[in-house]
DNA sequence: CTGAAAGCGCTTACAG
DNA sequence: CTGAAAGCGCTTACAG
């Protein structure tokens, strides 16, 4: 089956009698070829277990079948879903998946891992690191001429220079909070992500704005910075009651955080949800068995990392012939998360109305 | 800097007004270049930002410096852990890293993965799947005779017939188990993995030489096998508790399950840790907040992973040279794991001494 | 110190 | 339907 000295093209033709270019129209499974040939052509191959050499043929082909995928805190639970969905639907369209992870997410090194990326001459890239600071300056200085298409995953503030695919992290905020308005709440608070991520920041701007519009406080007081941890959301708990003590619930802008609000809120002896209510975002594993199962928003990780993949398949193919129209989707692809409703906040209607209007729920909450 | 129009070896060379292989040269930093020549080829390198093509350089070399990594569940708390820290320290070494999913450890397709790697020319493959049921038969069938070589993380039942490094799973056992009895239980359970696991049944193990060398009841109406989730925890609990309610002890043999095990005692009104010790396996970022806080035994995967890299860097070297002793270091390398105590599980010692013999921490714990 | 030649293992036109 | 030639972009000996 497999064997220690490699074997190539050439020793499958000397071994089937035939030429090497025959070999190699078998092995691309072109048409012209004589079936009693195809037929000992296979042979030999199954027999030998040969496998053609990738690099030589990427070199000839001038494509590598490869996609570059660059990545921040794959232990993490947005990033690893993203990465996972990305090699699965690479593989499926017979692409390798080159993995790059980067330490920080504000890396100064972007130039450095461009380059190795095109060393490696991989066919695309995905940058599935989020928008932090100004981490994607880079995308709008030398996006364009980049040798190789690009998507980018995850959201961004400005319209990204390059095409983008990410989750609307506006609506997240909003659906959390309209579910805690259709509960009744009217204090709502929010622990956010470090402001300096586009996606906290739309978050926030999801809560601000949802709260605004039923003409309810949005003051500084009621935001909290937090930093994604778990020990965040208990500082924030704390501090928020410290300046607003009559506080009735909380938007937490992920769902370790939720589970430190969770647990400070038990050490406070504020009982939840009667007291507080509390919405995460994510849907960890443990969210469901909190105390008590959290309500949170669920973000489709998987379906944005598979869809970045054939986003850059057809940006691939469209590179690779005489480009058209060029018509590129230069444009940010947003999905839609879903709100999951367990029992961490007050559910005043029996059925969840998402597309319900803000007076009418406001209304059904207060009754 | 970037350019669409990829520039090659050639058109430094023109540039610089040298020869391709002057070029090459400098590229590989050889020392024989004239001082003059080197000064004006890397300018036109810098210039141009030229970047020489991997794929080329592989195929001449023979070595693509790409290390092929297999895993699985990402999205899970271990895998992420180790391949975060292959990555790392591939890169480190200057090697990429090809990402290769599978999506069900007792996957069939081991031929076809091994084959694509062996395509992509990979100078070394790190298997980081667990052991389940006989998924590494094809280890000793045709482990020897793969082109290139290979290193399992994650150890295993059998000698491995390939170099292999994990973690130490019978001492993760042994450290919760004792340190159960050191907190004064005596009728210690257990909720261990899914037993096809290798991991799973090393844990157990541990529970079992543990108890039986003092002389506790190790029947097996005290084991429940979960399937690491948090939901095997809760039924765990419930189940062993009706079979032998004198239980004062869990080992879960990963915190999901102990969240799970937190989860139901809670609802049945058990007291952690006054009627109920708990202890878990990973520590997760989460596992600090839980009520009461986690006690559990670390597994130190990135050191795992970092290592898997560095031994399968020498393999590829040697492998390289002249093979000489051919000491290949084909036999398993288990890491320690760390008991990390906080107040899931009663301590009555005020200081944790892991090497205190049996007999006297028995003693103590009555006390 | 530097360059002309050969070759890595394939594929892509180009003949027949 | 099949094969001889050229070439992908480098590196490795081999000359000078």
């Amino acid at each position: 089956m497999a064997q220690r000295q490699r074997m190539t093209i050439r020793d499958v033709a000397a071994e089937a009698g035939v030429s090497i270019q025959t070999v190699s129209r078998v092995l691309n499974s072109r048409p012209d070829v004589a079936p009693e040939t195809l037929r000992r052509v296979q042979e030999v191959i199954q027999k030998t277990g040969y496998a053609p050499n990738m690099l030589a043929r990427s070199l000839t082909q001038g494509r590598s079948h490869v996609l570059g995928v660059v990545a921040y805190g794959l232990e993490y639970f947005g990033p690893s879903r993203v990465v996972t969905a990305i090699e699965r639907q690479a593989a499926e369209m017979g692409y390798g998946v080159s993995l790059n992870l980067i330490l920080e997410p504000e890396t100064g090194d972007v130039d450095r891992l461009l380059n190795t990326l095109r060393a490696r001459q991989v066919d695309g890239i995905i940058w599935a690191i989020p928008e932090v600071g100004d981490n994607r300056a880079w995308s709008r200085t030398k996006g364009s001429e980049l040798p190789v298409p690009v998507m980018l995953v995850g959201g961004m503030a400005d319209l990204p220079a390059l095409p983008s695919i990410g989750i609307d992290n506006e609506a997240i905020g909003r659906l959390a909070t309209e579910h805690l308005l259709a509960g009744g709440s009217n204090k709502i608070a929010i622990v956010t992500g470090p402001l300096s991520w586009w996606e906290a920041q739309q978050r926030l701007l999801g809560w601000r704005k949802t709260l605004a519009t039923n003409g309810l406080d949005v003051s500084d007081r009621l935001v909290f910075e937090g930093d994604w941890t778990v020990t965040a959301g208990e500082h924030g708990l704390q501090r928020l009651l410290d300046r607003c003590p009559e506080i009735d619930a909380i938007f937490a802008s992920n769902d370790q955080m939720a589970l430190g609000i969770l647990y400070a809120a038990h050490r406070l002896g504020r009982s939840v949800p009667d007291q507080l209510s509390v919405v995460g975002v994510d849907n960890i594993a443990e969210a469901s068995h909190f105390w008590p199962p959290l309500t949170t928003v669920y973000q489709p990780l998987g379906d944005a990392g598979a869809l970045a993949v054939k986003q850059i398949d057809l940006l691939i193919g469209k590179s690779t012939q005489p480009r058209r129209t060029q018509d590129l989707p230069s444009e940010m692809t947003l999905l839609m998360p879903e709100l999951i409703v367990r029992e961490s906040a007050r559910c005043l209607e029996s059925v969840v109305r998402p597309a319900i209007e803000p007076a009418q729920r406001t209304a059904a909450a207060g009754s």
